[in-house]
DNA sequence: CGACCATTTGATATGGATCAAGCGATGTGG
DNA sequence: CCACATCGCTTGATCCATATCAAATGGTCG
């Protein structure tokens, strides 16, 4: 399963190479998770994991951009999230991933085994209570996401460049990564509201877009009274 | 804020007692967890916690059914999730709730004190897994919960109405708890969408309506076919 | 330059919201 | 025990935000 994000796409061969750093088990602690996974790249639109295959192992974003997403049976697609550098993912209830997950850009992840993960946790208290807590900060964040999924389309998107601008933004400038598919599919709006509750933003004053992919925020708190 | 589960109504004194069992400390162990909180009444839409208050507590359903939400600055109730018997609720990622909690029905919870849980989940890493993994159930709830929030108004009654069943039902007849609004509030609909989809429903022979409150489901995968 | 894909813009359709009224059950006071 | 108020729910009529269908524009890469 693992192996999907060669195929689907690309010259990369994301041979499991070693980490650089790896600790004696004696050494291994709390802290120490990042130093446990390997280091793979993945090509742009290529697979990382897939929605029903067993979740072996847990994944760290270190350069890139990352949607997990559903196809329901109707064909739709929903995206869950957008991961960037420093996110973890992968985290899910069971032994099986609910979401699929693609590489949005080229980019270079940190693979981590489960398992060792577990093991480490069930010696360690504290590794389990940082997992713990990255899971949490998770429900949270779907917690947000729900939220976002009632409110009218201006709110959406409003919410959506306020959540890229704290995660991704230098000085107002966001530089967006994905398409306006991935947004609509985020959003559960079509690409046409989106495009045009943008240009509505734009004549508001509260946004800029010089470019399709680089929204500037012109007036935060005009786009966090939209926030509802 | 505990208290204020009793203040808000009814002439029910919530002194917190002792649980009739209670372990030497020596003995707490793994599954021990709810040997370690009070059973404490709350009435019929009293408070168990509110938004922004201080999570102090984690709490069990042990009868009644309760529900959490967020009231919007705009009015809007979003109600996150229902809480039946033998569900955990209160979770969050932060030291802060960030919903509220009321009873829908008179209701015995279990309160468990949160430093409590987190001091032995240091030690036990058993109770650390088990947190985890009930983080992640609620994570894997709030996804399905998501999901809803973008399909049409059938497919999210029929998806409630399922997901009741699985939790709440005797053989094909779900007893609901909660009224109209509060399903409407759910689902991120109105009440009057709510109410014609499942007269809607009953004409195409989907389920039945005895009374409001009971919903009887006479062709489920009709419903599951909706389930979209 | 030309083909292709992403995005924007325009015209129309529609699902669900909103506004408004009717109905049935439950409870209260006479 | 019945008249009446209240509350929760259903049903009806109309409106509106967003979807859908369709075409134009722009940006990128061979």
């Amino acid at each position: 399963m693992l192996m999907q994000g060669a195929n689907s796409n690309s010259s990369l061969t994301p041979s499991l190479k070693r980490p650089a750093v790896r600790m004696p088990a004696s050494e291994e602690r709390a802290g120490s998770i990042e130093l446990m996974g390997a280091l793979m790249p993945f090509g742009r639109n290529s697979e990382i994991f897939g929605e029903n295959e067993s979740a072996d192992y847990l994944y760290k974003v270190v350069s890139g951009s990352v949607r997990s997403y559903k196809v329901l049976v109707d064909g739709r697609r929903q995206i869950g999230a957008f991961y960037v550098p420093g996110d973890i993912f992968g985290l899910e209830s069971g032994d099986t991933h609910t979401f699929s997950a693609e590489a949005i850009t080229d980019c270079k992840i940190l693979v981590i085994k489960r398992s060792a993960v577990m093991a480490l946790a069930a010696r360690d208290p504290d590794v389990a209570r940082q997992m713990w807590a990255a899971t949490a900060r998770e429900l949270a964040r779907v917690q947000a996401h729900s939220l976002l999924l009632i409110k009218t389309a201006q709110e959406r998107v409003a919410s959506f460049l306020l959540e890229m601008a704290e995660r991704v933004a230098a000085d107002g400038l966001v530089e967006l990564p994905m398409s306006r598919q991935d947004i609509a599919d985020y959003l559960g709006l079509t690409i046409e509201t989106v495009s045009r509750t943008l240009t509505q933003l734009e004549k508001t004053a509260a946004i800029g877009v010089p470019s399709s992919r680089r929204i500037l925020l012109r007036n935060r708190s005009a786009l966090r009274r939209l926030n509802a």
